[in-house]
DNA sequence: TTCCTTGCAAACGATTTGCATTGGA
DNA sequence: TCCAATGCAAATCGTTTGCAAGGAA
C-alpha cells in the first residue's frame, strides 16, 4: 500500500527521466513501501507470489535504482537488499540481525542526528574525503531471534 | 609488516583453537595489517603477486574470519572485503568512495564515540533489538577521485 | 604417521544479458 | 506505430567445495 504521495513523487521522477512507471515496477515499489526494511530480490520474488520472473525483477530494481528511487543495501551475506531512497523514506539507519540477517530501519532522535552529520563531515575532512551521506549499521539480535517461541515473526524478512 | 604485538595476539588466538598460523595465513594478515581499509579477495590476490590461488585465499579468509581474526565487510558491489577484527585494529568506521568503491577506515574523536555507543543502545531498545556493535558507513568521494590528476593513488585500493 | 593445508578444477548461486515477444503512449 | 519493458534461457562472476598431494607437529 503505497501512500499516494510517495507514488506521485516516484511517478514524477520517472516521468522526468522518460522512464515508464509500469505495473510491475509499481508492485515492486508497493512491497518496498510496506516493508520495514530493505528487501532482497529473492524476498521480493516471494512477496510477489513468484509470478514475476527474477530477471524482470532484477531489471526493475536496476532501473529504479538508477533513477534514484531505490537505494541498494549491501548488508550481510552476498545478497543485495533494496529500499526506497531517503528522499522518499526519510533519513534512517539499519539494524542488522546477526542471527537471521534481517534488516530493519531505525531513526535517531533529531538533535543527535544533526550532531552526527556535523561530526561526520568534520571527522572525514582531515583525510581529504568529502562525505555525502552516512548510515549507521547496527549489529545485534532482533526481537524475533531473541524470543523464538513467541509466535512466528510477522516481518517475513530474514532469509539469512 | 605486521606489528609484533598483533602477530602474537593472532598466533595465540589461533593456537587456542588448534588452528595453524601458516605462512600463507601470515601473508594475508600482513597485507591486511598494512592496508588502510578492508580488502577484497581479488585485491589481496594482487597484493600477494597472484601466486596464491584464489581458492586458497578464500579458504584462509574463511578460517581467519571464523577464528575471529578477520571481520568481513559487505560494502559496495557484490564483493566482500576483509580487515583485521576490531580487537586487533581498534574500533573505527568506514569511508566508502562512491566513485571507485575503495574503503578507508576512520576513527571518531573519543567523547563522541562513547556518546554514539550509548545513543545506539538507547535508540534500538524500543524496537526490542539488542545492539552489539555498530559501524558508521560514510559515503562520499575519496581524495584520489576528487583529484584524479595529482599522481596515482598510493593506496592500491579501489578496484570498483 | 596423522591431520591440517593447499591446489586444481568443477560446482554454486546471485545477478546480468542476448534476443525475440508483448504492451503502453 | 514504435520504442520501452518483459520473459526465457544462457552467460557471468565472486565464492565454495570435492578430492588428491604437500607439510608441520
Amino acid at each position: 500500500m503505497v501512500s499516494q504521495q510517495i507514488d506521485r513523487q516516484i511517478a514524477a521522477r520517472l516521468a522526468a527521466s522518460g522512464i515508464r512507471y509500469t505495473s510491475g515496477r509499481r508492485r515492486v515499489v508497493g512491497v518496498l513501501a510496506a516493508a520495514d526494511g530493505p528487501r532482497s530480490a529473492a524476498e521480493l520474488h516471494d512477496d510477489l507470489g513468484r509470478k514475476v520472473p527474477l530477471s524482470s525483477l532484477y531489471r526493475s530494481l536496476s532501473v529504479l535504482t538508477d533513477a534514484g528511487v531505490l537505494a541498494p543495501h549491501h548488508g550481510s551475506g552476498r545478497i543485495v537488499r533494496y529500499e526506497l531512497a531517503e528522499w522518499l523514506m526519510g533519513h534512517h539507519h539499519h539494524l542488522v540481525c546477526a542471527d537471521c540477517g534481517a534488516v530493519d530501519d531505525v531513526e535517531l532522535p533529531e538533535p543527535w542526528e544533526s550532531a552526527l552529520a556535523v561530526l561526520v563531515s568534520e571527522a572525514t575532512a582531515p583525510q581529504g574525503f568529502i562525505a555525502a551521506s552516512h548510515t549507521l549499521e547496527i549489529g545485534g539480535l532482533c526481537p524475533g531471534c531473541l524470543n523464538p517461541e513467541q509466535g512466528t515473526r510477522s516481518k517475513g524478512a530474514g532469509i539469512g
